[in-house]
Formats: C-alpha cells, sequence, structure tokens
DNA sequence: GATTTGAATGTTAGCGCTAACATTTGTAGT
DNA sequence: ACTACAAATGTTAGCGCTAACATTCAAATC
C-alpha cells in the first residue's frame, strides 16, 4: 500500500537501510548538500546544516562507507601487518598505532601473518583490494614478489620494527646492536661462559640479529658463543625448561643471553625453584623490557625497546605525509639497557 | 596516443588499476564470467577458468572489494568490540576469533572502547557503515540508543564474556559466580580478614560481579567484605603498592581477593620482597590465569577463564549462523579454581 | 537597479562490481 | 534431425555515494 508493489521487474535487495537520498528528501535539499553537511560542515550554510541533522535523526540514516569509498577512490583503512599477537611486543605497537589512527579517523585493519611471508603476501594483496590509504607492515624483509608490488604502492607505507633499506619510511632499531650491547654487559660484568637461548629463529629474524650482535662480540673477545634454540614459541614454562637443557648441555655455562624477556623470566623463576643463585650461580638477561619482568627478585636486566613509540611515530609518519607534510623516513627508537639484579 | 585523450570531458580518477573489464578484455569473455570465475569456479568450464587466471596475473588484476561489497550489498567484515587492548584477556580472545575467521575467509575489524559505552556507540555505528557480516562485542550493557540499534541489526551478534538477556547470541561466564567461588575458596582455607581489591570497578563492570559475588559470600558467613579501589588501570606496580595501602588499612588483613592476576603477582612479588610469608602472613588470589602467574612461586591461586575459547566458539557462532546451522545461542564456557601456594 | 562576485546548492555521471534476468551453447534422448 | 533441458555465458541495471561541473542565490559594488 505504502509501495509501489512490484514496480520495476528487476529489483536489487539492499538492506534496504535509510539512505542520503531519503535525509535529502525527508530535510528537502539534495543528496550532495547532505554529504557536504556531513563532511564539510563548513560548506553549507548553518540553517541547512541543522535541518540535515533533524533529517539524519529522524530517518535514523547511517552512511554507507562502502559507497562513499568506491565513489571517492579512497578508504580510511590502514592495514597493519605483524607477525603475532602472542608476543606483548606487537599488541603494544598495536596500541599506539590505534591511539593515533583513531585520533584522525582512520581504522586499522589487523593482519597477523604467524611470521609466515607467504601469509604477509596473501594478507597484503587481500587488503590492497579495499583501496588502503596507507600501509604498515613489519620487518624489512618480504618475498620477492611482494616486494615489487609495495615499490608501487602509491600512498604511504611503514616498515616497522627494524633499521635499514626500506621501501619507504621505516621506524625500529638495530637488533644486531641490541645483541651486542647485552653481550658487551655480560662480558663487563666479567661472565666468559654465556649461552644465547632463542626460539624459532629462521622465522623471528630480528632475534637471529640479536644473537649475530652478541656473537660478533663473543668472538672478539676470543669467547665460543653457543646457541641453543627450540622450534616453539616462547614461553614461560620453556623458559624453566631451557635453563635445565643448558646446564646439562653447558655445565659451564655462567650467563644465559634470552631471546625475551618470556623466556628469561621463565628461566628465572625456575632457576630460584631449584634453589639455584641468580646471578651468581647462573644470570640471566632478556630482551624487551616487559612490566613484570622489573618486578621480579631479583629484577630481570633486559633491554628496553620503546613499543608503543615505534606504533606511535609510525601513524605519524603517515598522517603527516598525508597531510602534505614531510616526515623523517627512517627514525631510530633506539633501545636502552635495563640492570636488574639478574646478572 | 594509445589513449583517445580528453575523450569526456568528465573523467574520474580512480588509481587506474586494472579492473574486471580489462581483465575480460584480455581473456576475450564478460566481466561476469570473469567475477564467476574467481568467487565460483566451479560455475565456469575449466578452459575459461584457465583463460580468465592468465589474464588475471598478466594484467595484475587485484579484486576492488570495495565495488564487490557495494554491488552485493555485504562484505565479509566483521567487526569485533573489546574495551581495552592493555588487558591480555581480550588479546587472547582476539586470537581467537581471528584464527576462525581467517580460516573462513572474515576480516575482522577491531574496535577498542577503553572502557566508554559512549565510545562503544561510536565505533559500532561508524563499524554499521561497512555492512557488517556479523557483529561482536563486550558485555551485555550499552547505551539504550545502541540497544536498540542492535536489536534491529540483521545479522548474527555475538555479546562475549558474561551470560545473561542477549540481544542475540552470547559466549562467557558467570562473573558473581567466579567471584563467588574464589570467595569459598578463602573462606575454606579459614580466611576471616578478606580484603577485595580492585581498579576502576564502575567502568569494568563485570569485576564488580566478581566483587558482588566475593561480598554475598562473606556477608552470608557474618563477615565483613571490605572494597579497596583504585581508578586506574591494572598494572603490576599498583599490585605491590595495594598490598601496603591494605595492610596499612586493614592491619588484620588474612587475604586479599585481587581484580585480576596482574594486581595479584605485583602484590606477591611485592610481599616477598617484603620478607612476608605468603600464604602465612598474607594469602593472595587472583583472577585469569596468567600463564607467568602459575610460574611465580608460590604459585598463584586464579581462576582460569578460557579467554581463546570464547573468541572461538563466538567466531563458531557465527559461522555457523551464517550458514544455516542453528548453534547454541547462549554459551557458558564456564572457569576453573587453579589452587597455586599463595592462599 | 544593474553588475559583479563568491558562497551555497543542484545536476549529472560514474566508481567497479554483482544480482537478476536473457541468451547461447552443449548434451542427451527420441 | 529435432526437441528438451541443463550448463555456460552474456546483457542490463543498479548498489549509494561523491567528483566535477552547472546553476542559483545573496551580499557587495558601482
Amino acid at each position: 500500500m505504502s509501495e509501489p508493489q512490484g514496480g520495476d521487474r528487476r529489483r536489487r535487495k539492499g538492506l534496504d537501510n535509510p539512505t542520503l537520498d531519503d535525509v535529502a528528501r525527508e530535510a528537502g535539499v539534495s543528496a550532495i548538500t547532505v554529504s557536504r553537511a556531513i563532511h564539510r560542515p563548513d560548506s553549507v550554510r548553518e540553517a541547512t546544516r541543522e535541518k540535515v541533522e533533524a533529517a539524519i535523526a529522524k530517518v535514523g540514516y547511517v552512511p554507507n562507507m562502502v559507497a562513499g569509498t568506491l565513489a571517492s577512490a579512497s578508504s580510511r583503512f590502514i592495514p597493519v601487518i605483524v607477525p603475532s599477537l602472542s608476543n606483548v611486543v606487537f599488541v603494544e605497537v598495536i596500541q599506539g598505532l590505534q591511539a593515533v589512527f583513531d585520533q584522525h579517523g582512520y581504522q586499522m585493519l589487523l593482519g597477523n601473518t604467524d611470521y609466515s611471508m607467504e601469509r604477509e603476501e596473501e594478507l597484503i594483496r587481500t587488503f590492497l583490494g579495499w583501496s588502503p590509504t596507507a600501509l604498515v607492515t613489519t620487518g624489512l624483509r618480504h618475498r620477492e614478489g611482494l616486494s615489487e608490488l609495495l615499490k608501487r604502492f602509491p600512498r604511504p607505507l611503514v616498515e616497522i620494527m627494524e633499521l635499514g633499506q626500506a621501501v619507504d619510511m621505516n621506524v625500529g632499531m638495530d637488533h644486531q646492536r641490541a645483541g651486542a650491547t647485552m653481550a658487551d654487559h655480560l662480558l663487563a660484568q666479567g661472565y666468559r661462559h654465556i649461552v644465547f637461548a632463542g626460539t624459532r629463529l629462521a622465522h623471528n629474524y630480528r632475534a637471529a640479529q640479536r644473537y649475530e650482535g652478541h656473537r660478533s662480540r663473543l668472538i672478539s673477545e676470543g669467547l665460543d658463543a653457543p646457541l641453543m634454540e627450540w622450534q616453539q614459541d616462547s614461553h614461560y614454562d620453556l623458559g624453566g625448561a631451557a635453563l635445565d637443557e643448558i646446564r646439562r648441555q653447558y655445565p659451564q655455562v655462567e650467563a644465559i643471553h634470552f631471546i625475551d624477556d618470556v623466556m628469561a623470566s621463565g628461566a628465572l623463576l625456575e632457576a630460584q625453584r631449584q634453589g639455584l643463585r641468580v646471578p651468581d650461580d647462573i644470570a640471566i638477561a632478556g630482551f624487551t623490557g616487559l612490566p613484570f619482568a622489573r618486578a621480579l627478585i631479583p629484577r630481570l636486566t633486559t633491554i628496553v625497546s620503546p613499543r608503543e613509540a615505534i606504533g606511535r611515530l609510525a601513524a605519524h609518519q603517515i598522517i603527516d605525509r598525508l597531510e602534505g607534510r614531510q616526515p623523517e623516513a627512517c627514525i631510530d627508537v633506539g633501545f636502552t639497557l635495563q640492570r636488574g639484579e639478574s646478572t
């Protein structure tokens, strides 16, 4: 009765939500005026804007972002690719990114590669179909085809976490130097039998870089730089198990340089459980600077990376670029050796 | 030369990426055939599909998801609204969701409310503009206007974390019962002076429900149920500070029931630092069941909630519904009291 | 009052894709 | 060969919005 039923034989479904046209009709203006009242309120007269706002409220209009994006050829999506969410580091980076993106009205699209470069390429290819405004991905190494694709991406692109030859912009730290710094610290403390304990280094190549830095220092002191590696994700329990295995394999070990604070904390607590004195019987060092690592007794010696800052800085590089400014293209966020009593 | 320059006076920019038409021309078929070859490969002849695939590779076609969504009135987006990413609980829920969504080709849109219901409404309204396939949000309480909007949302909707009167579907646990369970445990251990320590309970009302459960048990034993509350986010250091404040204010305190494992762990470690014996001088209980809480010495008594499972189950409810099955509408994931030596 | 000018609003034509219907092609049965 | 019918492909018309251009309107100037 209310609708001229059947009308044109060919009707599309839609969710029959109210559209711009409905608002326009209600407000007695044209659709484009409604669009302007929403997006650039200064470009319409105040009286018009008020009429439009009332009409929007009355019909319960929710803008269709998909149509807007298609028409304007630019979404407000920014995909963010990280290798893992199990690692707090990336969660904090994401929080930094999100805080800034939120403020500027951009929507993050989260992609998790689980440290697989194939998955990274797959994710990015899909995301490109959403006309993203910019792109954030982790690391400087990609599959060859992806690198090519990224080079052709005509919008801001930030590669985070490490430093080096970036496609576009870059925020991170020098992992090799971080590994070397910790090695120096351990050497300065007088330790000579130092084992590096890592997990999945083939995938987590940034951790492998830390080992490289560590190794080069030990070698240059004429020392061995043994590596113990586990093919599973870092975990507290694994840290405890690692302590045992390492002491069995290298009975004279004096210090263990762990891949991260999770493993190191697990080892530290296991040492206490076994009545080992830390650092006298065994010194333990981590990497990341997690809050609870500083709460442990003894406090864990670790390297603190400004994780949320990486996210914020990356987001700001993008926003700056989008707003026509010239951000620093490569930002070294640095790191800090945080001495605890565990070494 | 190659392009009829100027042609129509009115030309839109676009990113001039190759389109379906370009692929169609290259393959010598129509656009819709290409579309079908991509989305329902079984509906075209094998020879055609191969021609199309070759053409896609040749022109470097990337499907425009925005146009596809507009035309089909359904994206493959599923917004997920959580109150915080600082709390590991939600990170794990998200991982559960993501694992299942990934498998089925849905893209999560992450929204973070920071425990604000205004922000929740704002986020959901925006997300609705993306024609989402389904929706996941945290908690059963929403602003009034939002509840109305959700009731009218014609697609699968899951409210996670707690149990009760849901708009559509629901996965979670009974927080009041969890609080009561821990209170019972503490009472059974013989503690009579028990303090509940919480943070931002007005926002985090699920934690407030745990306190309610705790309180009702203590009251029914004729005991006081004092509450200490801090207006900041849970944190290790705050746990330590809380221990001090509580012992100052309630010198006879025997046990502290903390809002979560982070606070509890901070207190546990601070107790050790001060030479207090746990649980003899002070018993400490948490909530969540974080991995490292079990690594501490003594191990923390806590309540373990199946966090990743909540995510997985919610995602499966959605997928089931989308695929025409009839999932359980309300799933109680339960919880487990995990006894450590801290109580 | 006629003219200029900038601000406010309107008209038109797509953005790139897919639903719905239409047509052609292939395959079997008689 | 001739229908019968399904499978494969094509044609057409939008999805709801905004860019680009066109027009109208109001205030300012002569």
